[in-house]
DNA sequence: CGCGCGCGTTGATCGCGATCAAGCAGCACG
DNA sequence: CGTGCTGCTTGATCGCGATCAACGCGCGCG
């Protein structure tokens, strides 16, 4: 499911086992920066992301953007609502992907397990993003960026020499509009924990956690 | 589908007309100010809004608040994740609420017809919030405002006179949770709007549409 | 009728994050 | 090796919406 807090972290890797005969459909690729589907397309397929990292965006007419959530292994996208698709779909690195044809979604026809695994999806999709809303209605620019590094860590953080580290396999500028900040703030309060040794820097995309309870505190608001 | 915009005005107001033997559980009543269901509580039933409106919110230790959707009737509320409600549910007005039993939807058994619904009202849902995903990380204070009326109305508008008028049944401050702003910004711009004759106000809780154009250019952006 | 209370409105000020701008680091290219 | 480009960082300033405060209005109640 997707970025948005660790409760969330549910391994949904399993969608990938089912046996090739209720996929029937061979894995694809995408180059990074491609777009996988655009927002009003027909919906045919879901894919469930195998490997890499896609964006699902909105866009306003005057180029505003918003991040709606980022799929990673394992995660489902593009679920269809009227038949069609409400987002736009992006590569942001080279992306596997497990198509799957949405007749095999449909309650009539289709393949039951495969139907009950999809309706989980959609559900842990909605929990996921109620905490998102928490996140850009009501918290500052620090406690968005630190509960997005705690919910990026809970799906894809790493233990190295008994710190946990995370990439960041995605822009400043892509961070920034999943937020509903910009670059710049994203990069001034990432800037702001690394001075107080909350978290270092490896690289520009990956993040060392230092004091996680620091983190921890300023992601629910704790810290006052 | 929740307040948020115009394309989600499918009316689900047919899912009270299964015959009761699919229901098989008597209609509930709810006092304004009382709560149906709040996080964590396992679930047992959803329900369809029958009339009156309930809010869903989330709440963040230090008291904030941010309401995730408005149930107006024909809504279904109470979507569950791992078998837990994932949101508080409090009744703004008298309401009356269908109830279905959650073993209706589980897969193995239930009602096929009424699992197909609850499948299609969850994917609707998804797509309505991220249409208020846009509002919160990107909009501003009287965008928001905007598209809210606007969507509103989309809901549970009147024509009268030739005019549009939509009632808003919930407080300032329930507005401002939901749109991620304050009740003074709510105040304030409702306030513009009136003094530039884009609407008016008959009493607290009821606008007229007195420049629809107006207010929906407003609401995409277009008035630049 | 007087009073208190909750909710909404309006005003004054503050501060966070956006905006505008400059500089820097990494990297592909000839 | 130099050059240009792209993405990230940092600084200076601005403005929107939050905050703090006062007031008004409707309404229930003694």
């Amino acid at each position: 499911m997707y970025v948005t807090n660790a409760n969330q972290a549910v391994d949904m890797a399993d969608f990938a086992q089912f046996p090739t005969e209720t996929c029937a459909l061979p894995e694809t690729r995408l180059a990074a920066g491609a777009h996988l589907f655009r927002e009003g397309d027909a919906v045919t397929r879901i894919y469930q992301v195998v490997a890499g990292v896609v964006s699902l965006n909105r866009l306003l007419e005057d180029g505003r953007r918003q991040i709606i959530a980022f799929g990673l292994p394992g995660d489902l996208v593009g679920f269809p609502c009227d038949g069609r698709h409400h987002t736009d779909c992006e590569a942001l690195s080279l992306v596997r992907l497990q198509p799957f044809r949405i007749t095999q979604i449909d309650c009539a026809t289709g393949d039951p397990v495969l139907r009950a695994r999809f309706m989980e999806a959609a559900l842990h999709e909605i929990a996921a993003m109620q905490d998102h809303f928490m996140m850009l209605g009501r918290k500052s620019a620090a406690e968005r960026v630190a509960s997005f590094l705690i919910a990026l860590d809970a799906r894809t953080g790493q233990d190295r020499d008994g710190q946990r580290r995370v990439d960041l396999p995605m822009s400043r500028a892509d961070i920034a509009d999943f937020l509903g900040l910009t670059t710049e703030t994203v990069s001034r309060v990432l800037s702001q924990l690394r001075k107080s040794r909350v978290i270092a820097l490896d690289g520009i995309h990956r993040v060392v956690f230092l004091r996680p309870a620091a983190l921890r505190a300023l992601a629910t608001g704790d810290c006052d």
